[in-house]
DNA sequence: GTGTATGCAAAGCCTTTGCAGCATG
DNA sequence: CATGCTGCAAAGGCTTTGCATACAC
């Protein structure tokens, strides 16, 4: 499971950690393309993919589009703007897994959990709600 | 925006109220085809988007796969099994929405949040690692 | 030199959508 | 009777994958 060290794989970790955005794969596409013209949107899933795998990254699905990558692999939690789409880091969760590991009545066993605050990011507040930045579906 | 009351819309909804298993759109479908044989999956996700919006069910989406739906709208928790994809109830949510909006160094206006527990459900538990239910793409 | 990773492009999977006819209110 | 809804099927969006070649070790 050893992998070679590819400047593709560089560049696009590179890329990712120097974004606090935590870009979906095309724009991290858009992003390595700047450094490797000729990389494809292939290349990049594949190795975010490994990344993911390696734990080195996160890729943060939910919310049905597209998912986006985090190159902070620290447990954090996010907010999320309902009308960008922006997503934003938060230091710390206020939820207590080994807590909620004994209150469980499924018998799960639980390897981590996921939590996602989602509203208006400041950009969006100041808008009127008729127009978004991106993600112009919701209601 | 006022909708009518077809049969597929009332035994779309009426099937998800009975499961507690968050089907899929696919296993709605089939299961609606009990009752409804000529019935369309395209009817199925039109129904199913609409009673989303209109709040009546939640949506339980998770990027690159399948969404889950649940027919019961009420704020409540999951357990997802990283194993077979199933995924479980969790009553409440030890998270406190309202300190976590004060703490919020972005500016946003948090509207909700969703957490999810991850892990191995206990049929998988019980099972080599190497086979999974139906998701074996894992590690 | 060996085997992994790449680029390209096609396929895959889930979901959405256009259209003509049907059913609901 | 008007219009929303349906079934059908094709298109769409994101992601994965097969294959021959190129590159890291």
């Amino acid at each position: 499971m050893f992998q070679r060290n590819t400047r593709q794989r560089q560049i696009i970790l590179d890329e990712l950690r120097k974004l606090t955005s935590h870009p979906t794969a095309a724009e991290l596409y858009d992003i390595v393309r700047c450094r490797l013209p000729r990389v494809s949107l292939g290349t990049v899933y594949r190795n975010l993919d490994l990344l993911t795998r390696m734990g080195t990254i996160h890729k943060l699905e939910w919310s049905g589009g597209e998912a986006r990558f985090d190159g902070n692999p620290q447990g954090h939690d996010h907010l999320r703007c309902v009308c960008c789409g922006r997503v934003d880091d938060l230091d710390s969760a206020p939820v207590d897994v080994s807590a909620e590991a004994t209150r469980d009545p499924h018998g799960y066993e639980i390897l981590g959990h996921r939590l996602e605050f989602f509203g208006l990011c400041p950009d969006c507040r100041r808008k009127p709600h008729s127009e978004s930045n991106e993600n112009t579906k919701g209601d």
